[in-house]
Formats: C-alpha cells, structure tokens, sequence
DNA sequence: TCTCTTTTGAGAGTCACTATCATTTGACCT
DNA sequence: AGGTCAAATGATAGTGACTCTCAAAAGAGA
C-alpha cells in the first residue's frame, strides 16, 4: 500500500487517543526544503551554484514545486478576493493542478495557510537551553532566537504578517490555530516535563503549556491588529514577563 | 424586517471588525429559559406553581421547546452514534422539525453542543466581586460560586461532563470551544479593564483573560480526561494557583 | 372570524471534502 | 535505449454542512 508521502495527518484523525503524537509525526513534515515560499518567492530549491548536485530525485523537488505553487495561488488569491470567497477549485486552477491535487497536499484548505515549519526548529533549540534554566525563560530565548531570524528576512516577514492576518480575520482558519497551538504545546510539554521529572500528561505541565501558547498567540494578535510596526519582539517579552509575575496587573 | 428572533450570530459573521462586541450580544442569547436542557432534563418552563401564570406567549415557550428538543436529541445520538456519524438531517428527524429549522435554531452542528448559558451569569457575579479584589482572585471565587452550583445538581453536572467529553473528542467542537472562549475572554476583559484603569483592548487585559481562559479550559480538559471523579474545583484553584505563582514548576 | 406577522418546511444550489480508478510519469534495472 | 514498477495525478461520483428562496402553517391581535 503507498500511503502516500505527501499526505500530511489530517486533524480529523485520531479523535479519542489520549496518547502523545502518533508515529506519522504530526505538525510540519519537513517537505518543505526552502523558505520563502510567500506569493513571487523564488527560493532556492536545488541553486547551490551552476552544476551542483540535485538536492534531490525530480520527484521531490516537482513535489516541493507544487507545494509551493498551491500555496503561492492560494495567498495570492486570498489576498485579492477573501478567504471565503476562494474555492478550492479556483486555488487549484490558479496553480494549475486538479483539485484533488490541492487535498492530497493540504488536507484541509485551512491547511495551506497553516502548515507551521518552525515546530521543529523552536523544539531543538528548546531541547539546547541548559536544563536548570526556568522554564518560561527558556521559551523566551527561543522565541527571541526564532523570531528574530523570520523577521529579518523581508520575505518571511511579509508571508508571517499575510498569515496572521488571516488567523485574525478568518474564524475557520483562527479555529485551525488554535488547534495547532495545543499541539505544539504537547511538544513543548514533553521537553518541560522529562526536564522538572514529570509526565507530559502532569497538570502542571499542561496548565504551563496552556498558558505559555495562548499568551504567544494573544500577543501575536496583539501585534498584527494594533502595532504591526513595534517589534513583536518586545511585545512577546512584555506579555510573557506579565505571566511570570503572576499576571499582576 | 423581521431578521429572526431565534438566530444567533453565526461565527463567521464580522470578519474584519476589530472592534469589542457589537451591539447584538454575543455569547449566549439568554432564550433558554430553563437549566437541566439535558437529556431527560424535565426542567420548569413555566412551573410556578400550579395554574401560575405563563412565563410568556405560547410562541415563545414553543421556541423554548423546540430548542431543547433538537438538543436533547443531538446529544442522545451524539451518544449512541457519534458526532461525526451523526448527520444534522437525522437529528432533524429525530427531533421532529425539518433541517432548515435545525439551523435556525442552531448557525451550526457544534453550536447544539456549545451554547453557553454561563457567561452571562459569571459576568454578573464577576461586577459584583470587590473592585480592589486582585482580579485573579475575582475569577476564582466567581468560577467557585458558579461551578458549585452546577456540579451539585446531577442534570446539570452530566450535561457538562457530556459536552467535555465532546470537547475532548471532537476536533470540530474543540475548534468552536476555543472561539467561545475568547469570546467570553472579551468580556471578562471589559470588566478587568474597568476594574484596573484600562481598556479593554490594552495587551495586559489581553494577555490576563487569554491567559486565564485557557488555563480554566486546560483544567477542564484534565479533569473530564484525568480525573472525572475528582473535584473540579480543586484542579481548577490549583491551576490557578499555579498561574498566580507565575508558573514556577 | 379576519388579518398580520412570525415560524416552518420544502427544494434547489454551493462548497469542502472522500473514495475510487484509470492514466501518466519519474525511478531503477538490464 | 527499453522495460518494469511504484508513485503522483486527474477525472468522476459521491456525502454532508450549510445558504437562499418561497409558499404553507400557525400564533397574536382586532
């Protein structure tokens, strides 16, 4: 049986396992390969110089193509006319594939905007921090490392403030959010846990990962509705020092 | 122009309104009337007494009425079924209205599970609470005072467990519980913000409801996966606690 | 009982998604 | 080159949640 490579879990799946993520692990499934995959991104798939070393077999790089070319239709389309008012068969036209392309690749539509790639980076650098470090210091370091990298670069920026935008205006896709939110926070909660000696599933560790994503969220919607010119930065750094005294206000 | 007395906002009106809450309140509609909406739940529509007077015109308990059948029958089937093999046609069926009626009654299949007759309630009690009161302390007694309630009584408290459950196992519903509770959260907001000097919008309120909100979820989750014996409250003051320590695990 | 307004039901349509199957296409081997 | 196999694609036909519209039914008030 093939199952499929490109097929991401859909979030649908599992609907009463308590456990940790599955094996297929879930959120970004690193297929990705290149950055700037924002509308007129040109990227660099496979330029390390003329005549260098496919990254990859053509298969995978045409996959990495059409991934890209889905979203860039999608965010172009979205832009112009609404996230509503774009069916999936206009996305799929515009990047000039089938629309049952466009679902083998994103298993919802909410999916095109949302298929986070930096869970995977911010748990290694998680993971890197010294153990006896307080926790909610450690996020903020590797917010500030993450961050800082995705908003130097213009392209990047730009396609973060597109998506956050969206997570603002559109409710399906805000739903979408939040959902991948938690499951990063299971993520998150597992280094914490093995780092105080407790289980992932510990109240403790929940009611930290709860309160830690929401409040990054918040302040991220904070900064797309209000100041999107102040440094986020700084106001992740604000709002995540309001949480460690307590929420004092 | 008539424009529904029955109908509630749906969720994907006001796409682009930063704005607080219109005109329209949102949240819950008040219509209900009667608690234990329940499966079974016999309730008191009208029940001063014998030969008091009606509550109001036979329209309006008819409303009443159709309301709590087309829940009582979701959650019945909800139950035997399941929520994702449960169509809305056949609840329709079962609650004896026809499907367009199901969602004027309800804007969509999740919103049977979610209408939240609390808020109003816990909004009150919250304005009641001593303005010097810290405001963390404010939303522990009020979820003291409001949740005691409801666990007492045995309707009430396996409608909740109920609709945990479904929170828990449904994607789609954990989608539209999230939005409910920021949506509350605003109002929560409004009330910290009078209380401290700000408005409503300003990041600390934010960051303080998103905070709380998401931890008072976090606990219920724990509770109904966990520990559904144990008392809700104690895991939702130690949660709380735990927030107010400023996460120091 | 008559009229006015609200509520309801019926029907057709849109759109996100699923499942299936035949066709194409890159990968690998000789 | 040519042939074989597995994976990716496209077309087609569903299902199910909703929306819109309009005519019939039913409570409210005179």
């Amino acid at each position: 049986m093939p199952d499929n490579d490109v097929m991401p879990p859909r979030p649908s799946d599992a609907p009463a396992s308590p456990a940790g993520p599955g094996p297929g692990a879930p959120g970004s499934s690193g297929a990705d390969g290149s950055r700037a995959a924002g509308p007129g991104g040109q990227g660099a798939p496979g330029c390390h110089g003329p005549g260098a070393a496919p990254t990859q077999g053509l298969r995978e790089r045409k996959k990495v193509q059409t991934r890209q070319a889905i979203r860039a239709a999608a965010y172009r389309l979205f832009a112009a006319d609404g996230y509503d008012a774009t069916p999936v068969d206009r996305i799929a036209a515009e990047a000039d594939v089938s629309p049952s392309t466009v679902f083998r690749y994103f298993p919802t539509k909410e999916d095109i905007v949302l298929t986070d790639e930096y869970d995977d980076r911010m748990a290694d650098r998680l993971r890197a921090r010294p153990a006896d470090e307080a926790p909610l210091l450690s996020v903020r370091m590797v917010l500030r490392e993450t961050l800082s990298g995705i908003l130097a670069d213009p392209a990047q920026r730009a396609e973060m403030v597109q998506r956050e935008e969206l997570v603002r205006d559109v409710p399906a896709i805000r739903a979408r959010a939040y959902e991948t939110m938690s499951l990063t926070g299971r993520i998150l909660g597992g280094i914490i846990a093995a780092r105080t000696g407790r289980t992932a599933d510990a109240l403790e560790v929940r009611v930290f990962t709860a309160a830690v994503f929401s409040v990054i969220h918040e302040a991220t919607m904070f900064w797309v509705e209000k100041a999107p010119e102040e440094d986020l930065l700084t106001i992740l750094d604000r709002s995540l020092r309001l949480l460690n005294r307590g929420l004092e206000i």
